[in-house]
DNA sequence: CCAGAAAACATAGCATTGCTATGCCATGTA
DNA sequence: TACATGGCATAGCAATGCTATGTTTTCTGG
């Protein structure tokens, strides 16, 4: 009946929308589809306009993000696994700086929030494993510990990713992430190890 | 010699640019000027453009961060005083939530970052106070407990703030504080109550 | 007291931004 | 095979930040 749009366009100028980012050029209506061959209407077929662009790289950050939730092996230590989740987490921002930046950037929406919420998901699967396996308190919110341990990498993140505090502040996650494990009940002694080796995941960039 | 810049007009227009932010008005170079009888270029006479005019907003966040803090009196708990510390950090931020936004935007610059470290002395001193009383640990480094509690703060009130949490989510702020407390060395009683002392003095909003 | 100069200030115009109006063309359907 | 629908290209719009240029004001040196 009609002409049908043609997907890999969509994840073409993603694509390249991502790629400025990290080359820290500036993202504008006609930089983007510069090169390509397409014309700056393709922006508002695909996606409405510039602000739903944005929108669709902040939903790209989140699935990326997701995606490298998936390869945290679940163990037998699912303290470690909660720690392992949330380095995997500052590893993703660190990886993509720029992109963490637009994903928690203003105008946050609905369909934002949807995405949020499943990757916060993940971490509170990992607090419901660890409390089923009674390294935390009978009383414990899953929710509740992973919106905390969210807090802390996202704190301490962003502060870097903005520029305050250099990289290396976020060696501070594992002992703040090893207090609130054991303010929830975990024994100190097992908790300290399971948080080591939970953090031996994240490979931090050199030039710190 | 020469004509001389009138303070006023800088503090009128920094003045209405935050009001704009509170009142949800787009701030563009010609809006900002709108209504007042001075023209574009005096933007550019008292910041040198529009991103001087966001820095020196910027500025003027700290600057009022810092007052509020000094508004916390000094008491005999050390302990209570930092969390009363953190909480007028929260509460500055609740009241000024767009202003916080601009203040940890993009584009940190030397001058953004002498503020931010200015604010976080004031953790700092407390923190030492506390170490001092011996409610942490002798091996505590005030820096880094400041940073840690700066990290927690700022990470529950940036995801308050941008979206994606509710505002009850605040909530979270004195468990977190507690255990960070408690894990360098400060007695979980005593903690719980100085913590529980010290926060009282935010106040939140209603409707959350 | 008064020229002169330097800096604040006003006006106008520039390139660039996101967006929309308009027409063309490809493609799936009847 | 005709046609209508929606993707696509072009052109142009208002608004943005900024700068060039002239005017006015005010401090200073003689």
């Amino acid at each position: 009946m009609a002409r049908t749009k043609d997907p890999a366009i969509r994840t073409l100028l993603l694509e390249r929308a991502a790629h400025m980012l990290r080359t820290r050029e500036p993202i504008t209506l006609r930089s983007l589809v510069a090169g390509t061959n397409v014309s700056t209407m393709a922006v508002y077929t695909y996606f409405g306009g510039m602000d739903g662009m944005w929108k669709a790289l902040r939903q790209e950050g989140f699935t990326r993000l997701a995606a490298r939730f998936t390869t945290v092996a679940e163990s037998a230590d699912p303290v470690r696994d909660l720690t392992a989740l949330v380095a995997a987490y500052l590893g993703n921002a660190l990886d993509h700086p720029d992109l963490y930046r637009v994903m928690f950037d203003a105008s946050f929406d609905l369909e934002d929030l949807k995405a949020a919420d499943a990757t916060l998901e993940h971490l509170v699967q990992a607090v419901r494993r660890a409390k089923d396996a009674e390294r935390f308190r009978a009383g414990t919110d899953p929710l509740d510990l992973a919106i905390q341990s969210w807090a802390i990498a996202h704190g301490l993140v962003s502060l870097v990713a903005n520029g305050p505090l250099p990289p290396r502040t976020l060696d501070h996650c594992a002992p703040m992430l090893a207090a609130l494990f054991v303010s929830v009940g975990d024994d100190p002694g097992r908790c300290r190890s399971s948080v080591e080796h939970g953090w031996k995941r994240l490979r931090l960039p050199e030039d710190r």
